[in-house]
RNA sequence: GCCUCGGUAGUCUAGACCGGACAAGGAUAGCGGCCUUUCGAGCCGCGGACCCGGGUUCAAAUCCCGGCCGAGGCACCA
């Protein structure tokens, strides 16, 4: 079979499903572009997870295992596990209110999950786990300091615990679990082979002490001193909930091979990892540590501030979740790293806004412009140009005043007031009403623009750049909150709140 | 120092496993035009890439070897 041609192969398909024959004069639809298929998958038996550590809101770099767990579940009508990942107290302590956040970003991309694990609330699992491996021969407790076994380790020697037997292995280990070691003093290693050729393998390490008097537990009440290391929690639980396809980053790739070690010393049959690149965000930090760092010395505003990338924060600016999952997909899981830029992000969100998105008028930098001869005047604008259906709204000019954007605007030079009127500018805020209308502006190649009437509404427009104080047409007091516009000639913002004087506070999103 | 994985236009991606219609497709950004009461959307056009060097082959983006560059691991983090 797969010897046969292309041509055999549709020939053959044709002749079984003549229906599904594709249409050669069809015109090309635009194909979304779709996740290549998952190897080892079968339809209704494929279990994925995401496994974040509670300690941070999720940003678009955790996003790529996210999407992709989520969406291969779904595509192979499987199921889908959210897993926190918060078995350490001590050096990423779990921050209580990063459950929910992130909880709530996922739900913001639109996913479910089936089922919700905290790995700090079965802590008793991987104790069993570590008795069993003990007990099998395949892991002893090492009280060497981690820099004497860091020696030992570089040199490929083996330290004189490795040798212990079961009975003073399984006792160190109990020891461990109740408190009689302090930190750094013990921990269970694997044992493996110190000479093996990847350092990163010999004898890693599976549980280690954590003093609960220092380092407490957000969310454990008795005090608890052993705490599992990535490799057994990982393995342990995507063992226990039936994973069947692990998709992490590719720093994972020397985990995936520590992990075998348990799934084979056990005797568990170890998930199909897929492994893909890091991303990285054009000109944003988005490593937790650095944006902690910055969040503590001052430089944002929080973890939703419209410079980062989390989620939060291109939620709070109205980015459609769609844009966001397009884009995990076309970047897939591939293991190439891939350097994210804004354009390309705007460039697919554009597609879900534009369509929905009411257009206002704001201006920046407003200059008062009297328009002889104007007077009283009131326009209806549809809301979106090419969606009459969405109604319109209306704009009065009450004296002859408006204002325009300073930069719009240039002594002795035409311009046309969108749905308004055609003035030349004379200098002075002053300007006088020309008899050129709509299509005949057009066709002039005169400058359109947007404007607001004198008794505008002030709003403040939240950008990465800065708080920028702008004026707006009064109706824009009509969107509800988290409504997403189109400030017309400039872009889309999400309406995120009021201010002091009720005045509408927008977060841009992007051209 | 040891180990691993990558490298297609500015950016993202298809093709690579299974060499041949690939003088490399799509998207985005750029430029030009059309259209249009937005600097939006749409349409048309233009320019832009297989990291380098060897090898195998009738034929290499694709396979092999070497190099260069990039990323990651060598935590009592995940």
């Amino acid at each position: 079979m797969n010897s046969a041609s292309k041509e055999e192969l549709d020939a053959l398909i044709a002749k079984l499903a003549p229906l599904r024959v594709p249409q050669k004069e069809k015109p090309k639809e635009k194909e979304e572009r779709a996740l290549p298929p998952l190897p080892g998958a079968q339809r209704g038996a494929v279990v994925t997870r995401f496994a974040p550590n509670p300690d941070a809101p999720l940003h678009l770099g955790n996003a790529r295992a996210l999407v992709l767990s989520a969406e291969y579940a779904r595509l192979y009508e499987g199921k889908f596990i959210l897993r926190f990942e918060d078995t350490d107290p001590h050096i990423k302590p779990p921050l209580p209110e990063a459950y929910e956040w992130i909880r709530q970003d996922i739900t913001w991309l639109g996913y479910k999950w089936d089922v919700e694990w905290i790995q700090s609330q079965h802590l008793s699992n991987y104790y069993d786990t570590v008795r069993e491996l003990i007990r099998r021969g395949l892991a002893y407790v090492c009280t060497c300091t981690a820099e004497h076994f860091q020696e030992l380790r570089r040199k490929g020697e083996a330290c004189p615990h490795r040798g212990q037997p079961i009975s003073e292995a399984l006792s160190l280990f109990e020891k461990m679990v109740s408190g009689g070691f302090d930190e750094g003093q013990a921990v269970v290693r694997m044992r493996t082979d110190m000479k093996h050729q990847n350092p990163a393998l010999r004898d890693f390490p599976l549980m280690r002490v954590v003093n609960p008097d220092l380092h407490p537990h957000p969310s454990l009440k008795e005090k608890t001193w052993a705490f599992p290391l990535y490799n057994l929690s990982a393995a342990v639980d995507d063992h226990l909930l039936g994973v069947t396809h692990v998709l992490r980053g590719k720093e994972h790739m020397t985990n995936e091979q520590a992990q075998s070690y348990i799934y084979s010393g056990m005797g568990w049959k170890q998930p199909i990892s897929v492994e893909h690149g890091r991303l990285m965000l054009e000109g944003i930090p988005l490593s937790k540590s650095q944006v902690r760092k910055a969040l503590a010395g001052g430089l944002y505003n929080g973890w939703d501030d419209p410079r980062l990338g989390t989620l939060m924060a291109l939620r709070r600016r109205g980015f459609s979740p769609r844009a966001i999952i397009d884009l995990m997909i076309e970047v897939g899981p591939k293991p190439n790293d891939a350097m994210i830029s804004w354009d390309n992000l705007f460039a697919i969100d554009r597609k879900y806004l534009e369509p929905v998105s009411h257009r206002y008028f704001v201006v920046r930098d407003p200059i008062k412009l009297a328009v002889e001869g104007l007077g009283k005047k009131t326009v209806s604008i549809p809301l979106h140009p090419d969606h009459a259906e969405m109604g319109s709204r209306t704009v009065s000019v009450e004296n002859g005043e408006v204002y325009v954007q300073k930069e719009d605007i240039e002594k002795g030079k035409l311009v046309r007031l969108m749905d308004l009127v055609t003035v030349r500018y004379l200098g002075d805020g002053k300007a006088k009403i020309e008899d050129i209308g709509p299509e005949q502006s057009v066709s002039e190649g005169i400058k359109r623009v947007q404007w607001v009437p004198s008794f505008a509404l002030e709003v403040k427009v939240v950008t990465p750049e800065g708080i920028i104080q702008c004026l707006a047409e009064p109706s824009l007091a009509n969107e509800p909150k988290d409504a997403t516009v189109q400030m017309v000639r400039w872009g889309f913002a999400r309406i995120d709140s009021l201010d002091e004087y009720g005045n509408p506070i927008l977060y841009f999103a992007h051209h």
